[in-house]
DNA sequence: AAACACCCTATTCCGAAGAATAGGTATGGC
DNA sequence: GCCATACCTATTCTTCGGAATAGGGTGTTT
């Protein structure tokens, strides 16, 4: 049997996730409410299977406590737990080395689900975090100004632009203004950084 | 009982994972050989519940038949398997909105996992595809260096930037052209969106 | 036909960026 | 003390980027 550690400032979240758990036979079950209970437990019962981690709870810091505990629990799933369905909270959580990100909003059932995918050595993100992959914007910019703007964010000079696509010079230099006006860029490079945040280079 | 349909050319891994999933009574399954196959039927049968799609198979012309399946399929999940585990093609087939990325490596367990993860919603990624989430390079900028090129990633002409640290002009146009040798980069937008890709800003 | 949006060019101008060279200051290691 | 490294400054010069203004050319929409 599995083990897994749930840490929770919550008691409810923490004591009814658990027993759910419990109950389904997914896996036994240790609880912290705290940062430093948590890793006083992974020292003490060794590293756990899988540990889930509330973001809003003492001891945290920001990602720092979540790193603390990582390192804890050796190469053994980590995973971060939010009340709130933040993306940019979950790509942080991932970039940090997370097995996965669990909203509290997400049903019983797909928590378990979610859990056994992380215990197997999986990541874990919900879907619906992902609802817009595509550019929003479109049409913004006109074919030539994002010929331009490729130009700019592959570094190249409104010399070379021109040559590539058989303007002149001015022309480019029309263009970036323009383009750089629609992005709210103060300037080629700040507009080849909204473009790549954008993702429409 | 879920529906489920697996694409793939390869006989043996086609019928052997139908087989299992079944066994396992995880879903009800259907197969096609190629991507004509499978959008006929989906066409027929109504979208699936999840729809796994090999990526080396008949009609795939990259990541184009996989983008017609999933149109086909509605808003339900699609997920691309590979023999080989590479990290571009799971980066693709989830900037392409794919559901998961399940490499033939898998255990049959972790296969399975994986599709329960997915009907549930969710997107499945495996773990051992993220083996390197710091910068390898540290040290090859100087603090200084980091200071300006983090200014030029912002937008900031080097007169701001001098500002923002003290410094004289020259002194930054100096750090910038330094810095950008050690990047190989072109100009300071150039250094810029190198710096984003090492995610070293 | 008039209006509109996008595209291309021309000219002028100034400020910014970039390159080259030269030298002054700390620091830490051997 | 000597050496290496990073840091800061100075001067000069050329090129590039960016702003302003003034055109002319398409095609589509109304």
């Amino acid at each position: 049997m599995p083990r897994i550690l749930v840490a929770d400032d919550h008691d409810l979240v923490r004591e009814t996730l658990a027993a759910y758990l419990e109950a389904e036979r997914v896996a036994e079950v240790r609880v912290a409410s705290d940062v430093a209970e948590a890793l006083v437990l992974i020292g003490s019962d060794g590293a756990f299977d899988l540990v889930l981690v509330d973001y809003n709870m003492p001891g945290m810091d920001g990602m720092k406590g979540f790193a603390r505990i990582m390192a804890a629990n050796g190469g053994k799933p980590v995973a971060l737990i939010s009340g709130s369905m933040s993306l940019e909270l979950a790509e942080q959580a991932l970039e940090a080395g997370a097995a996965g990100f669990v909203p509290k909003t997400l049903g019983s059932k797909s928590v378990v689900a979610a859990v056994r995918c992380m215990m197997g050595g999986e990541i874990f993100a919900p879907l619906s975090l992902i609802p817009k992959p595509v550019t929003p914007e479109d049409g913004l910019l006109s074919p030539r100004e994002l010929d331009v703007l490729r130009g700019i964010a592959a570094g190249k000079s409104n010399k070379e632009i021109a040559r590539d696509h058989n303007l002149q010079e001015v022309t480019v230099k029309l263009h970036v203004k323009t383009m750089s006006r629609k992005l709210a860029a103060k300037n080629r490079t700040h507009a080849a950084m909204i473009a790549r945040d954008r993702k429409l280079v």
